[in-house]
DNA sequence: GGTGATTTGTCGCTTATGCAACACATTCCG
DNA sequence: CGGAATGTGTTGCATAAGCGACAAATCACC
């Protein structure tokens, strides 16, 4: 790991920006903030956003991206087994995050969120099978780990769209199945 | 006015600084309150703090006067008249920003706090003063302003300590005999 | 009192950020 | 339509902020 450490500076003015950026969105949608308006109330100017950043799209999907880990990270890399609870704990990340996004300022913008999600999820998966199954099988388990970010976000959707169930019953009911195929324990 | 623009980032800077000790004030008392906490909270390097302020003192001192100032000016300098309406809403300026801040963070300090009010009050008074009574007379309106922020300042601390009655009240009890005195009118 | 651990200010050198100006798109409106 | 206004990216040079090390002061605990 030649972890070369990043400059205090660099993290402060990402955290400013992607802070900016959130309050912004909840003021109006995505399509309505400009690049100037995110560095205005982020106090920087707006050459050091794209020194950050390709353009407003990308960093609508490093936000997101974050956002979503956030909520990831704690509950998930702690017990590293891809078990129902883990299965479990990623469902209520990502149902919270949609509910918690969608109906506000992105109206537009629903399958670069999905996009997004689904990447960090295969990103997720994979991680944890590949640490679960060990080496050698690289392509089934990237498989699998695409499947399962493709399901889990359309399971998403679906008790969006549907279900008065908790998030957890809701998924709860369909582990088995996947179980049965993808072999949760070794 | 050789208006030298200042650089946004020192702006910026000040202003994370004042954040998180506003922030840090919260938590614990002044006296338990060191630069490095305040420079971690703010995202900054420490060196960049003594860039900024002498010491910590300094630093309450201009955050104080700030607070104290963003209560003054949006009130005061709109309508300029030193009348009566001027009179109590700088008074009531004074008590609400005692009342919000005295009981927490500074104990052991009052005697700062005291003067830095009193300093920004003779100001603002002199200000006021010269804009209404012209040039000219500089001794007098200074003396004036002094005996002002003194006695504002007086009865804010009378106020606290004795009366139920409003801010509002309090002072326009006394509001006659004063204005006997200076002349709040042309 | 003494000794080790923090905290405080300060320093020269490095680096990220700001500026101002640019060409180019996009939007808005008469 | 046409042109004014606004937003987007990019650039080379100016500057504030970070680093790490330092001596001195202060704090904490025995």
């Amino acid at each position: 790991m030649t972890q070369t450490k990043t400059d205090p500076r660099v993290i402060r003015t990402r955290k400013l920006i992607m802070d900016s950026f959130i309050t912004l969105s909840e003021g109006k949608e995505f399509k309505d903030i400009t690049v100037k308006d995110i560095t205005a109330e982020a106090m920087i100017n707006r050459a050091t956003f794209y020194h950050h950043f390709e353009d407003i799209y990308d960093l609508l999907e490093k936000a997101l991206s974050e956002v979503l880990l956030v909520n990831l990270d704690s509950d998930t890399y702690r017990n590293d087994e891809l078990n129902e609870e883990t299965f479990v704990k990623i469902f209520e990340a990502v149902t919270n995050f949609q509910t918690s996004l969608s109906n506000r300022c992105h109206r537009g913008y629903e399958d670069t969120i999905a996009r997004i999600i689904r990447e960090q999820l295969e990103v997720l998966f994979h991680k944890l099978l590949v640490k679960q199954k060990g080496i050698g099988q690289e392509g089934a388990l990237k498989t699998t780990a695409v499947m399962l970010s493709w399901g889990i976000y359309g399971a998403s959707v679906e008790w969006k769209r549907n279900s008065q169930a908790s998030p957890e019953e809701f998924i709860k009911a369909a582990v088995p199945y996947i179980e049965h195929g993808i072999h949760f324990n070794k």
